[in-house]
RNA sequence: CGGGAUGUGGCGCAGCUUGGUAGCGCACCUCGCUUGGGACGAGGGGGUCGCACGUUCGAAUCGUGUCAUCCCGACCA
């Protein structure tokens, strides 16, 4: 490819719009262009590198047995019904209706459609287990789009689904699985961990996260990890605290009374104002669940994990109250407490639950319903709490529920994703098989998704420096690009356009920067698109030599062309293999 | 959805307070010159100032409404 002729537009400056680095470089290098919020256009180079992101996905699915289909983008309303999530999946399904006002969704996901793929195919035991799987765009109308590809309204996902009969079959394709990602992202140059993780509204019970590991805000996801091998994303992580066990008697609340504690609607206030540590305190939060008030107690210096109390209710939706509901709640309980002062006691008909760790505490301070007043030396039969559960959020140098040593925190960005999904879908969808004595039996499901979009924009947040990409060989959109510094000196030209053909002759995807530019217009684009080699051909000429610059480092070293072109060639299948 | 901000050639911005019919840098086209780190000179093309309504002799500028985009919080590949 002659640079004259490659379809970019590399800009001088950072688009304004863009946050993350990622979005930042991609817009900048030419890579590509915003349509509508959310939504991008990829121009040729990022459909390059997508296509190469996308193929050793294909690659190593095919190896791990996966077969490679394709289903359609619009779905229709009914198949959604079946499964129940025509109403759960809210806003974020991109619903439209046909010229016969028949109801359709973009495809966000496709467990409804493999699924009815799968009970019209998959009649017989004899057939699975199966893996399908389909490279595709998604769309989801995401409430806030951002970050460039990152979190992008419609994006390119691999999405693969497997068809067990039994639990046994499914763990051992679901480590097929999780072998065939770690080989993906490998390959495409992305270091990931593989996490714990909640299995949130696709549903199911096991479920790992990959992760690209950052420290920038393009990680947005907190992962929790040991110095052994566990690691869970947040909203999934367990721990055991250094000190599980509090005692307000240690600090002097020895006699159970309502005392008076003016002014003190936080945590920290009440703490102060009793001069006692903020785990002594036992708070209450109002969250509605499904539309429904809960109440939750925590520990005061801990946090509720909103996603594991999701799950300890059983509802799809949760939120923290409002002042106002908070309001409502209690004047329907006869009560004008306002947050900050209130709990269980008391209240009727209502959903109450306590963090594990509440089971621990004794002799602590706990709200009364009242304004400004609390009760101290509190113990669990005061707040009438049956219910427990793990709904807290875990904090860096809490112990391993493992090995017990202290965790650690990072941010992430999800690449890709795996889940058991049991019989979610193909029980409600009736979705079975025949077994060897002839009963009929719902799959047992896994689903394996990779953010192909995402990923390689990950690649990018994992491979930059001040002047632009450095993009791995393996997803680079070009291997190598050819300098001539002047294209008026006949010499430097000869010789570029002969390693470039060269090149070309052995299968190296290569550019030619034929243009009429000043070499540090040349250079600035080249490092700025990010091609692994660059190959100058400028004053070294004299003695006979090239210059062959990598990216990655920016070393630069003086060789003869012949030289140039076998060794580049040799360390480009060295980084390919 | 709540909170904050912004909409002016492809990109980055000024002009708006104090209304008078649009400007700068980059990019693009032509010519010259230049060629080891985003040169220079001359000439040129491109914008109903997000949209609508209103105020006014006159609106990018003032008012109302609306749409879009971005940033901060709860979801996900």
């Amino acid at each position: 490819m002659k640079m004259s002729k490659l379809f970019v537009q590399t800009l001088r400056e950072f688009p304004s719009d863009a946050e993350v680095v990622s979005h930042k470089m991609l817009v900048r290098a030419g890579f590509i262009r915003k349509l509508t919020s959310g939504v991008y256009n990829y121009l040729p180079l990022m459909w390059r590198v997508l296509k190469k992101v996308e193929n050793i996905t294909r690659e190593e699915m095919d190896k791990a047995g996966a077969q490679e289909l394709l289903m359609p983008f619009v779905q229709p309303k009914e198949l959604w019904e079946e499964s129940g999530r025509w109403e759960v999946y809210g806003r974020e399904l991109m619903r439209l209706r046909d010229r016969h006002d028949r109801e359709m969704c973009l495809g966000p996901t496709h467990e409804e459609i493999i699924t009815y793929i799968a009970r019209e195919g998959l009649k017989s035991y004899k057939q699975l287990p199966v893996n399908l799987y389909q490279i595709q765009s998604k769309f989801r109308d995401e409430v806030r789009p951002r970050f460039g590809l990152l979190r992008g309204r419609e994006f390119i996902m691999k999405d693969a689904y497997s068809f067990s009969t039994s639990q046994e079959e499914l763990d051992a394709e679901y480590e097929n699985m999780a072998q065939a990602y770690r080989n993906i992202f490998n390959r495409c140059g992305l270091p990931t961990k593989m996490v714990q993780s909640d299995s949130g509204a696709i549903g199911g019970n096991v479920s790992h996260e990959f992760m690209v590991i950052t420290d920038t805000d393009a990680g947005e996801n907190d992962v929790f990890y040991c110095e052994c091998d566990y690691s869970a994303n947040s909203n999934h992580a367990i721990s055991k605290l250094p000190q599980a066990t509090v005692d307000g008697a240690e600090c002097g609340l020895t006699e159970k009374k309502v005392i008076d504690t003016p002014n003190t609607k936080t945590i920290e206030e009440l703490a102060n104002f009793l001069n006692v540590p903020q785990s002594v305190i036992c708070k209450c939060l109002v969250y509605i669940a499904d539309k429904k008030p809960v109440l939750a107690y925590i520990r005061g210096d801990k946090q509720v994990e909103e996603t594991k109390l999701m799950n300890a209710l059983g509802a799809i939706d949760i939120r923290i109250a409002s002042s106002e509901e908070i309001e409502e709640l209690m004047a329907n309980n006869g009560f004008s407490a306002k947050a900050g002062f209130i709990s269980a006691i008391g209240m009727k008909d209502i959903k109450i639950i306590a963090d594990e760790t509440v089971k621990d505490m004794k002799n602590f301070v706990v709200g009364v319903n009242e304004n400004d007043k609390h009760m101290v030396a509190a113990n669990l039969d005061d707040i009438q709490v049956k219910e427990f559960a793990d709904i807290r959020l875990v904090e860096a140098g809490e112990l391993c529920p493992e090995c017990g040593k202290p965790l650690k925190v990072t941010r992430g960005i999800e690449v890709g994703n795996i889940f058991q999904l049991g019989t979610k879908y193909s029980e409600p969808m009736n979705a079975v098989y025949l077994d060897k004595d002839g009963k009929a039996k719902p799959y047992i499901m896994g689903c394996y998704g990779i953010g192909i979009s995402r990923t390689a924009a990950a690649a990018v947040e994992a491979h930059h420096d001040e002047n632009g990409i450095k993009w791995p060989v393996a997803i680079a959109p070009y291997h190598v690009i050819v300098v001539p510094v002047s294209t008026k000196d006949e010499t430097q030209m000869k010789v570029a356009e002969d390693i470039y053909n060269k090149l070309l002759e052995q299968g190296i995807e290569v550019v030619l920067d034929d243009r009429n530019e000043r070499p540090g217009v040349k250079f600035k684009d080249a490092e700025l698109i990010g091609f692994p080699f660059r190959i100058t051909v400028g004053k070294t000429i004299e003695n006979g030599n090239v210059e062959l610059v990598t990216r990655a480092t920016l070393e630069k070293e003086e060789m003869a062309p012949e030289t140039a072109v076998t060794e580049v060639i040799a360390r480009i299948n060295a980084q390919l293999k």
